[in-house]
DNA sequence: CAGGACATGTAACAGGTTACATGATTAT
DNA sequence: ATAATCATGTAACCTGTTACATGTCCTG
């Protein structure tokens, strides 16, 4: 029920065909709202057949053709009144947490050094929202409206990240000194 | 791939029926690998036919007979298997985000005060966490084993609910000055 | 007497994943 | 030559959600 609104907010931002968006869900939307290539495609025509969005197909020389979507009227007022509902608290699934929760019952050693390489999984990942921040809200007081909102998200981003790997290390910290005691 | 040794981890700590395991999932457990009581059923049923756990019909005087589970050596090596296994990193999908990337197509106030609700939920979840912090694990400088594992993934969920309150508190008062000036 | 806890389940559906298919261009 | 990027899609499958069904006991 929110895949079709997060394509909405990104085709409005920016019109672009399913290909464009997958890219996209991979980069920024996505780590909010993750989503396949196939998922987008089929929600696509389910909202193109309801009449949220239109697209207009586009010959590229050297590359396949593309549907290019757009959002149209029923689509932004599909949009607004959506964000008008209230929304299911984010839903978190973590198998590193159920694997700790249990590394008793294996090879604990193995599930440590599991949350040593999501560290630094996550590590890169602040590291790219970072970038993201450097490069497009270097002066974050001035911001308001859209591009306010855009910064806020990535601040949201930022904030798990730091808050994932202060507690990665205090896994491996409070591991390590039970294994050598 | 993963709810099947999520119930593992459970039943491994304590036997008990699908109901039990529902009530267990809600509090715990499924803070960070959510499932409803028919998704637990349904997977009881194949784990049982898969031979990794075993049931025992129990009769109650007064209420519903029930079928209590508990794991099988199959269903324990399984669970070593498995925590040997690199997981997939912690998949997030919060709404929320998405409607504050999209608020200034809509009403912009109507998605601050879902950003306070939210703050308001959170902050309640955090004190259960707390309140199981200090209950279960008041001196966490003394744990080892299966109860130090269990109170580092308790941390996890306090870092995660203290980093979201922080979140929700940038936006508020971003917006809320945003729109006074 | 209404509502919630206890206890298990069926059925239908929606959402998400994995594998495969096609075919051109560009970079290594 | 080989792989990667661009671009769209089908099919099969697994996972997750919602609604409904049944029946007792206990509490307000």
């Amino acid at each position: 029920m929110a895949l079709e609104h997060a394509i909405l907010v990104s085709l409005t931002e920016r019109a672009g065909s399913g290909y464009e968006l997958a890219r996209r869900f991979d980069r920024s939307i996505g780590f909010f709202w993750p989503a396949t290539h196939q998922q987008i495609y089929r929600v696509l025509r389910r909202m193109d057949d309801a009449g949220w969005i239109t697209h207009t197909d586009v010959a590229q020389d050297g590359r396949p053709d593309k549907k290019v979507y757009e959002v149209s009227e029923d689509g932004r007022s599909e949009l607004a009144r959506w964000l008008a509902e209230p929304v299911d608290p984010a839903i978190l699934r973590d198998g590193l947490a159920v694997k700790l929760r249990g590394a008793s019952l294996g090879d604990t050693a193995a599930v440590l050094r599991e949350v040593e390489r999501h560290r630094a999984e996550h590590a890169t990942r602040l590291e790219t929202y970072r970038g993201i921040q450097r490069r497009d809200f270097p002066k974050p007081d001035k911001l308001n409206g859209r591009e306010l909102h855009q910064y806020l998200v990535l601040r949201g981003g930022v904030r798990a990240e730091e808050s994932f790997l202060g507690w990665c290390d205090e896994v491996i910290q409070a591991m390590r000194s039970e294994s050598t005691s």
